[in-house]
DNA sequence: AAACTGATTTAGACTACCCTAAATCTGATT
DNA sequence: AATCAGATTTAGGGTAGTCTAAATCAGTTT
C-alpha cells in the first residue's frame, strides 16, 4: 500500500479503470491503443502489476484484466489528482478546458497528498472537473454520475448537459464553439435512424444543430421530465 | 535544444550547475553525494551527457565536469522552474519555507513552459524565491546575487540577510526559530577565532545569538556601511 | 622515482520500460 | 472437428538508470 508506483504503472491503472468501468475486463489491445504503446508492452506491464504485493490487478492470460480493490484505490487516487488539477488549472491559472488535460496528466504523478489537499481546499472541495466529470472523494469513493449519452435521446426529449467525456483538445474546442458544455439545456428535434444523427436545439441559441455519434456518444446528459 | 531531457539528467545538470558555480569543475564524488547516488552512477551519466547533440557538459576523465552553454541553459531552465514553484507554493498555497523544496523538486521536471509563464505572471514576475535565492529570468540569465556569507563578518559590522542557501527542512525550521530570515538586520558582536563562532544581535531581538559555521556559511548577507 | 591513498572509472549485473517479429491461443465459422 | 482471423503472448533486443566490487588513475609523500 505504501510502495511507490511508477508513472507508467499509474497510467496503466488509470487506463484499466477507465476501460473496465462497466464491470467487464479490459483487454490488451484497447489498453495498448489508449496508452499509445504496443500490445506486447501491455502484456509485459500486466504481468508486473499482477505480482506486486498486494496485487493491483487480476490478470488472466488471453482473458483481460480487472483491478483488485488495491488497484482500484490506486487508480482513483490518480483520477482524483488528475481532476483536481484540471479544476485548479482551469479556475486558478486561466487554462481553457482543452488545455488542462495534458498538463494534469503529467502533474498527477508527482504531486504530494499535501498538495492534493491544499488545492482541494483552495477550490472549496469541488465535486466536478471542468468537463463535468466527477472527482473522487478524499476517501477515494467515486460519486455517482450520469450514464446516459446524448445519443440515447429521441425527439421531444429535453435534457441538461452534465459531463463531456473527452480529452482531445480539438474535440473540446469544437464542443465549446457549438455551445455544448455542462449546464446547457437542450431539446431533441429529430433523429435519423440510419446515420444516427441527432438534430438538437440548444436553449438560447437561434439555430438547431445536427450532430453525429462521434459527438453525441461523448456528451452525457440528465433527462428533464 | 528541443530534445527532451529525462528527470534524472535535469537533476544532474542542476547539481553540476550548483557545484561549478564558482567557475571550477564539479567532481564526481561531490555530485554523487549531492544526488544521493553511487559515484559509479555519476560517471555513467556524465558519459551520456557529454555525447548528446549538442553536448551539455565538458567531461574530462578524472578531472571533473563543467557545463557547456547549452548545458547551462538547461540547468537554468530547471532552476527557474524550481524557484518559481517554491515561490508559488509559498505565496499561493500556504506552504512554509521548509516544505517548498521537496515538492518543487518533483514538479520542476514536468511543468510546461506555459505553466511556468502563468505562475510567473500570477506572482508578478518575482525576482527571489522564499529563501531569498535569485530566480533566473525568462531569458535564462541569472540575476546577480550576494556572495558574502555571514561567516565572513567580524565584530562591529552591520548587515542585512539576503538569502539562505539551504534545502534541509530541519535547518530551515531552525533558522526560522532563530529569526534569521531574508530582510532581517543584524550586528556582529563577537568572533571566536578558534571555533569560528559568531555572536550576533538581530535587530528587534533582545538576546544575542552565538552561531557556528554550519549556519553562518549558509546565510548570505549584504554589509551595511 | 617508487609507493601510497583517495578519487574515479570500469566491469558486470539488475529493474523498468519500450519495441518488432514470431509464435500461439481463442472464439467463431465452416 | 478442423480451420481461420484476430487478439495476445513470447522471444529477443534496446535505452536509461541504478548498484557493488574490482581495477586504475593522479597527486602527494616518502
Ligand atoms: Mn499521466
Ligand atoms: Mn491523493
Ligand atoms: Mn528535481
Ligand atoms: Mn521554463
Amino acid at each position: 500500500m505504501k510502495n511507490t508506483l511508477t508513472h507508467a504503472s499509474e497510467d496503466y491503472l488509470k487506463a484499466i479503470y477507465a476501460l473496465s468501468a462497466n464491470g467487464a475486463a479490459a483487454n490488451t489491445t484497447a489498453l495498448a491503443a489508449r496508452l499509445g504503446v504496443a500490445p506486447a508492452s501491455v502484456t509485459g506491464m500486466l504481468k508486473r502489476l499482477a505480482v506486486t504485493q498486494p496485487p493491483l490487478i487480476v490478470y488472466r492470460k488471453h482473458h483481460g484484466v480487472t483491478l483488485t480493490p488495491a488497484g482500484e484505490r490506486a487508480a482513483l487516487e490518480i483520477v482524483r489528482h488528475h481532476r483536481l488539477l484540471e479544476t485548479y488549472l482551469y479556475r486558478t491559472l486561466g487554462y481553457t478546458w482543452d488545455e488542462v488535460h495534458e498538463e494534469a496528466c503529467r502533474l498527477e504523478h508527482v504531486i504530494s497528498e499535501d498538495f492534493e489537499e491544499r488545492i482541494a481546499e483552495a477550490l472549496g472541495h469541488p465535486v466536478r472537473d471542468p468537463h463535468g466529470e466527477p472527482i473522487p472523494t478524499r476517501e477515494l469513493t467515486m460519486p455517482p454520475f450520469e450514464a446516459v449519452p446524448l445519443s440515447k435521446l429521441r425527439p421531444g426529449q429535453r435534457a441538461v448537459v452534465q459531463r463531456v467525456h473527452a480529452d482531445d483538445p480539438a474535440l473540446l474546442r469544437h464542443l465549446q464553439r457549438l455551445g455544448l458544455t455542462p449546464g446547457v439545456g437542450l431539446t431533441v428535434d429529430a433523429y435519423d435512424e440510419f446515420d444516427h444523427n441527432l438534430q438538437i436545439k440548444i436553449d438560447a441559441q437561434a439555430d438547431p444543430l445536427v450532430l453525429g455519434t462521434a459527438i453525441t456518444d461523448k456528451v452525457f446528459i440528465e433527462v428533464i421530465a
